[in-house]
DNA sequence: CCCTCCTGTCTTGCATGCAAGAGGGATGCT
DNA sequence: AGCATCCCTCTTGCATGCAAGACAGGAGGG
């Protein structure tokens, strides 16, 4: 068999990647039959590397494989959705008291960037762009945390919240943006001044406006 | 192929779960190689679920799988440690102020019964017997934040430290079992009161202090 | 003696075939 | 008509065979 277009790693890496992307935006809908018989012809390959990519998917929480049955899209529940917001906040809330306690790092000169860029899209009510600068500056507080394991698992809740497609739905609340950004001034200011516990404190203050802005958002529609 | 034992599910949660407790206890060495071959033979099953096993175990963090290599047991780093610590101490302290906003719920009765139990060891010099007790202090105070996803990871990141095994060579230090028995009992009265704020940093400082009776044992030895 | 290359053997990666459980639909009975 | 039951098809779970990369150790040349 051919070997095609030759995404980086080995074939079961190909699919994780793929599949993981699909279900991240949406494109393989929630509660969705994952047929490993499907997916391989689709992909080129037998079963046994589609497998184990559910395999992997599964411990990442992103699919459900029912014995015998078969394997779906995970359809968080409510209290998922609950759950994973409550470990955003924390988990946000801690990379940013860990940011500030390291002092004036490259992470932070790259939020004030983003702020700095931020502003810019505010002003000119871009939201779509505005939503890029958002995830950017949650990214950058993440990786800026400089550890490993909390990105790690950081970015595997976040998928399992599909959390990119949520940021814009937030920010369709009237004057949601403009208090957005105004709160990341804050939490980036108290990095600079490296004052982790309030860092921390606004960070989670920020998480949960933005998951109520979001719920309201979702309530009706 | 005869059914031996019949642990509950399948083959491969079977040799996922033996894996598990061999790594966590160490009863693989750190560094050890793990043949899919020699583990299927042994566990009287073939290799393909055997090799799932592992590839669970790998994205747990248990095991490193290089390819076209070999699958060796997870050999954590300083770094690790100091990330993994880093880790406990946010979770933990989280747990602890998510269970003081729940108010008076069962977990709370049981750490009351624990710290009882736990005082009684402490009076009679049993180390061993009060190593459960932490243990289990620990475990309900994450139980008790009602909140599965942290659990769940909580519990991930625990087994890559191996942590159960690390409690014991803690309380060795001379007066740590003594003190920690006094934090339990401040971070319980905390909760108790609903202080979540200051339940999640008394029980911060908690997780410090003991990593760091940790670290004094681990030095010479 | 040392360095290079080659080969044999170990490892995992993947393909494929078969078995067994789960579920749905058709069928026959009441 | 309504309902229970059987069977057929779909799914995954597992076993096995082959291929290919990695690495060690020995042979050969300098």
């Amino acid at each position: 068999m051919q070997r095609l277009a030759a995404g980086t790693g080995s074939r079961q890496e190909r699919v994780i990647a793929e599949m993981r992307r699909r279900i991240i935006t949406g494109e393989a809908a929630s509660g969705a039959l994952l047929s490993e018989i499907v997916l391989a012809e689709e992909f080129g390959v037998s079963r046994t590397p589609v497998r184990e990519a559910l395999k992997q998917l599964q411990t990442e929480g992103l699919v459900e494989i029912r014995p015998r049955v078969g394997t779906f899209v995970a359809a968080p529940s409510r209290r998922d959705i609950t759950e994973l917001f409550e470990m955003k906040e924390l988990l946000e809330g801690a990379a940013a008291r860990l940011l500030a306690q390291r002092g004036r790092v490259r992470e932070v000169e790259l939020l004030e960037e983003n702020v700095r860029q931020a502003d810019l899209a505010v002003a000119a009510d871009d939201r779509a762009k505005y939503a890029g600068y958002v995830e950017e500056f949650h990214g950058l507080l993440i990786t800026g945390a400089d550890n490993t394991k909390l990105e790690a698992h950081y970015r595997m809740l976040m998928n399992q919240l599909a959390y990119s497609r949520l940021v814009v739905t937030s920010l369709q609340q009237p004057g949601r943006a403009l208090q957005s950004e105004r709160e990341h001034h804050v939490v980036l200011d108290l990095i600079r001044s490296k004052d982790g516990d309030s860092a921390e404190q606004v960070m989670r203050e920020h998480v949960r406006a933005s998951r109520r802005a979001l719920l309201a958002g979702l309530e009706l529609p």
